[in-house]
This record gives structure tokens, C-alpha cells and sequence, in this order.
DNA sequence: CTGTTAGCGCCTTCAA
DNA sequence: TTGAAGGCGCTAACAG
């Protein structure tokens, strides 16, 4: 910077000035330190600025896994808004692992982000709270924290599961059965919770099994309950990889879906239009919440601790029909369910 | 760090050298000052350091997509090899946009990261060069750029193309079309001389079409070639999204696979093995190339510039055969296509 | 083994 | 409208 105010003539802080647009300076003066940052192809330090400012210039984003396509999305959208804004993302991924989403948030707490957008893993253990992260802002999202003062981007996960089971029951089934991984995990409970609530109302009795982590697992708590006295005529997933455990447990043992099993499942993805059957399942707004939590989180960071805190968003889903529930559509269905739906997410 | 340092009554300097183990320091100096940190609950600040020193412990990683799954994993290989040496990542998508990338690596630059690995956005129009990054080590992997004294990690595209085809040859098929994005990209044209030189080596007559980028485009194309005198009896993708399109309109025509039309892609993705049929293709080592090209660009960062430059590594691929090659096997074969390969990558 | 001095590149403050 | 001084938090280089 020196070199660009000799070069001009200048002192370094009129190179300054023109850099930032701080203070006025004369169109001619202005014209001639331009001239010699171009010359020198000058480009500031982010990193002395961030260090002699308050403002880095930088969020940090953690989410469970990178790979996850759910998650992919969230991120893209946030670092889409973040760009718009001017701003990098410090990416990590704490393998859902509440001593490494820990450790990282504090890494980047000591690279002092403005803020902190955050999927939290298992939320049981999360170890994040307002009081680790000071005058930081943080938005939680898909996940809340355990601290009710951070707010939180999320979506209709209990009515979208009471949705698709009650559409379930609409096709004439009585004995339904869920298939999760673990209720520690918010999102899958509260679909749970949705679930249940959904039966509860038709009075039928639940089933569930929770453990669709592997093939095996799934395949086996499949065998038995098929294997009971009145067996399931209808399964339910908890997510995606639920979903692909389950159907493929039941491709595998010849079950012809739906006629003599129907399956639903939450969370879309790209090729569940192109299974044989096509399935149908509730869709998640992915990039819509990585938005919605991004443009939170700079609410927050451009325009200082907002008054209410713990604000909590709650983003509607789509009920998206194909075949695998039992309808005769040619093409996909997509039915929004609004807020005002028949439970609360 | 002033607090601390006067809490345990020693000199700045040597808090800075007991948080680095820099220099020796007594064990009974070093415990008190440990206390005075924990007390203070003192944190270094890394944006302070990075600026001091000439290093800022992190790496830029610039993708075209965060939601393409194969991107996506390698960007989770990355940040996993970032994370186990202690480096923050800065992430960024292209959007497959030349100048997108262009200005994200000029703000990583200005950002002081030690290091950039980066998926190029169309290869052809990448202004990526090794002048633009000065001294900070570079390697980009997925696809080349265009300087070919930067280091880049490739898979063997051309090789395994070769192969599948070759597999479809051996299927008995004669009339072979390739279906593709655009042969701009670095990846597809590989995979279509893959495909030309095995059709060439039994004398067959090549058939493509690119612009498989929309599902209306590739129905289309594919009427138009069923139509034909002598129309192809086996079908050949680039990549995953013109498997998806090529796939759904086979399906949609109700065309029988393999028995009417064998089908194989390249790229593997999470649900290929769930389709009806399960998916033919060939499978890249998505991870290990993020595994890599960060090592590589760790070795760059912390050996200072190695002797050798221009560096270009080459990763196996898998021949993974499922069912709608034509093949009759009850599970998934994987076949190791290792580098002494029929076609070289 | 430990402390002092100095300066990284920038911007806030104050004076001209 | 412009410039000079000073310091952000840290550490290299040197002195003790």
C-alpha cells in the first residue's frame, strides 16, 4: 500500500480512503490512486483488515457431512448468500460429532467469523450455546440447539410426516409401520412424533424400529414384522437413507409395491421419480432453509443483536405423490402443506 | 495475551512460546502460565497470527457445484485432510462460471490461504493460471487447467470409458451411441474418446449426441436415434445427470432394459444399484481424489515448492456390473480397471 | 531460559 | 480534502 501511495503520490491513508469510499477525495486525486493500484496491481490484505477492523468479512458454516445431498444443499445455498454478500465461508464438517462441531466452532471463533450457521449434530449432545460464542451471532438449522436463546431455521418435519401417514390411511391402511434411524436425531423424532399423532387420530396402533442405519439391520426388522400375526401393510421412512434401506429390503424379498405393500418416505431426492415404483415422499425446501438461515445470520451480523432473540422459522413442505403410496398418477403430484396444517411442525 | 502474561508475571513472549512450544521454556514458567490461560479462558487470535506470520493455516477450495454428490465428496475428502492437519477451508462454488472462479480465487488470494485445490469450471474457459497465484501452491483435480505447470489429479476417464464399452462390445452389441453433456467438459470428451477408441479398435461406426443437460433434449435425441434405419441397441453415458435423463426416457418409452436396449453410464451414485434394472457403470474414486489433491497440496504447502512441477496423477476407476448391461449376476461385480489398461487416462 | 524491541498492513483519530 | 501518528495481537530477532 505504501508503494501505491509513493507511486501517487500520496499518503496511505488517501489509498486507503479510495479503497474504501470512506471519506471524500478529490475526483482528480482519487483518479491518479486508481491509476497506481492498477500499475501495481495492488490488492489489499483481507487479512490485515479483518485483524484491524472488527468485521472479517468471513461466516463459518458446520454441518454434519458434506457428502449428504440434504445437507450439500443447505450448504450451497449458504455459501450462494454469502457470495451475494461479499463474503467467504469457512466450511467444516463435524461428522455429526458434538466434540468435533465443538472444536471447530471454536477454531473459528479464534479466526473471528461474524457469524456462525450451523446444522448441529445429534442434538442430545450438541454443546452449543450462546455463551460459547459471546457476541458472535449463530443460526441453527434443519436441527435446533439445546439453548433456546440461538435461533433456528426449520422445517414442518411432525406435519409433513402427519400428512404423508394420514394419506397413507386415506388409501385404506390400518397397520403402518415407521422405519427410522435414531430418535436422538431431532429431525427423525419429531417425524415420528407425526407419525404417531397421525395414528393416534385414526386410532390404529403403531410400529415402529428404529436402526435402518445399515442393510442388514433393516432387512432383518423388515423380516420380522412381516413375519407377525396382522404384519404392516404400509411402511413409513424417517429419511433418505431410510428410505433406500427399506426399499431395497423390499425389492430385495419380491414384495411388489404398492399392491402388497405400500411405501412412503420423507426427504425427496434426485432419483426417487425413477425407482420402479416412483416414490412417493415429503420434500424438503434444502436450499430455501440454507437461505433463510444465511440471510438470518446477516440480519444479525449487519444489523447488530436484534432485540427478539431465539427466533425460530418454521418452513413449510411438499407433499410430492407418485406410486409407491398406492395413486394412479401419471406424473408427480406435488401438494404444498402450509403452515396452517393439521399438526404444528 | 497482555492479561496473561501479567497474571502469571512473565513477558508476552513467553506465553506466545508456550503456545506454540516454539523455544524451551521451564516446566514451572510453562504451568503458570498455563493456569493464566485456562483461567483467563484465553484464546489465541488466529487472524493476528496469520497476519503476523506467513502463514494463515487455511486452504481455499473452489467447486463448480456444492449439491453435485460427486463433488460433494470430494470436497468432504478435503476438508476431512484439512481438518487432521489443523487448516480451516474457505469454500466456494463456480457455479461452473469461469469468472465466478476467477474473482473467488483473487478474494482466497487476497485472504492470504496457503493453498488452493480447486474442480475447475469448464476447462476450456478456466483463467486459472499459475502467474495469477504467485507463490501460493495450487492443485486442481477432477479436470485440468489449461497452465499445465499446475498439478492436477485426474481419474481414468478415457480408460474406463473404454472399457464399458468394450464390455458392451462383448455383450454382442455393434450399434453403440454415446450420450453426453457437452464435449467441452474436460471429463465427457475423455469419456467419448474412451468410447471412440474402443468403437474404433472392432470397427464400429460411433453415434452421439450432446446436450443431455435437460430431460425434453435427451428424449428427443434418443426418438430421433431409435428411429433410424439401424437404430443402436446399447446406450453409453457420460455422467450421472445424462444417465438420469437417458434412463427415465427409456423408461418412459417403455423400453425393456437390457433386453430391448442395454444401458450403462459412467459415474456411480448412491441409488444405481436400487433402479430397475440396477445400473451398469463405471465407478469413480470420488473421495480418494479430495484425499489427493489435498495431500498434495500439503506437501506443496509445508515442502515448499517441490522441485517437480506440473505434477498429474492419475486415479484408478471401477467397472461396477449390475443388470442392464446384460448381464446376469445376482450382485454387484466390481472389476479394478488398474492403470496398465487397455487405454491410457 | 526469558524479556525487549520492532513491525506485519491496515484504518481510526486527530490535526492541518 | 489530505496527512501523520499510533496501535490492533502476535512473533522474529536479538539481548540479557
Amino acid at each position: 500500500m505504501g508503494d501505491v501511495a509513493r507511486l501517487a503520490h500520496v499518503g496511505t491513508m488517501t489509498v486507503s480512503r479510495v479503497l474504501n469510499g470512506t471519506a471524500r477525495v478529490s475526483a482528480e486525486t482519487a483518479q491518479r490512486v486508481q491509476t497506481a493500484i492498477d500499475q501495481l496491481r495492488y490488492r489489499p490484505n483481507e487479512l490485515a483488515r479483518a485483524f484491524r477492523g472488527q468485521r472479517s468479512r468471513t461466516i463459518g458454516l458446520i454441518i454434519p457431512y458434506l457428502y449428504d445431498p440434504f445437507f450439500a444443499n443447505c450448504a450451497h445455498a449458504v455459501t450462494t448468500v454469502a457470495r451475494e454478500r461479499g463474503y467467504s465461508v469457512i466450511i467444516t464438517a463435524s461428522d455429526e460429532d458434538a466434540d468435533t462441531e465443538y472444536i471447530e466452532a471454536e477454531r473459528m471463533l479464534q479466526r473471528h467469523v461474524d457469524g456462525i450457521a450451523v446444522i448441529p449434530a445429534r442434538s442430545r449432545h450438541s454443546r452449543l450455546t450462546k455463551a460459547l460464542f459471546g457476541k458472535t451471532p449463530v443460526v441453527a438449522f434443519d436441527r435446533p440447539v439445546s439453548d433456546p436463546a440461538i435461533d433456528v431455521v426449520l422445517v414442518q418435519n411432525t406435519a409433513g410426516s402427519y400428512s404423508i401417514v394420514e394419506h397413507l390411511i386415506e388409501h385404506g391402511h390400518r397397520r403402518i409401520a415407521f422405519m427410522g434411524l435414531s430418535r436422538r436425531l431431532f429431525t427423525i423424532n419429531a417425524r415420528f412424533i407425526g407419525y404417531r399423532n397421525a395414528l393416534q387420530k385414526a386410532g390404529l396402533q403403531e410400529s415402529s424400529f428404529f436402526g435402518c442405519d445399515s442393510q442388514q439391520d433393516t432387512l432383518r426388522a423388515i423380516q420380522e414384522k412381516l413375519s407377525e400375526s396382522s404384519p404392516p401393510t404400509a411402511f413409513v421412512t424417517s429419511n433418505t437413507l431410510a428410505t433406500l434401506h427399506v426399499f431395497s429390503s423390499l425389492l430385495g424379498l419380491g414384495i411388489k409395491i404398492p399392491s402388497e405393500i405400500a411405501f412412503v418416505g420423507f426427504d425427496d431426492f434426485e432419483l426417487a421419480a425413477l425407482t420402479a415404483p416412483p416414490l412417493t415422499v415429503i420434500r424438503q425446501p434444502a436450499q430455501e432453509m440454507g437461505r433463510t438461515a444465511a440471510s438470518l445470520l446477516f440480519e444479525r451480523i449487519e444489523r447488530g443483536e436484534l432485540p427478539k432473540t431465539g427466533n425460530r422459522i418454521v418452513l413449510s413442505v411438499e407433499m410430492v405423490l407418485r406410486r409407491s403410496c398406492g395413486c394412479k398418477h401419471r406424473t408427480d403430484v406435488v401438494i404444498p402443506l402450509s403452515k396452517g396444517s393439521a399438526a404444528v411442525a
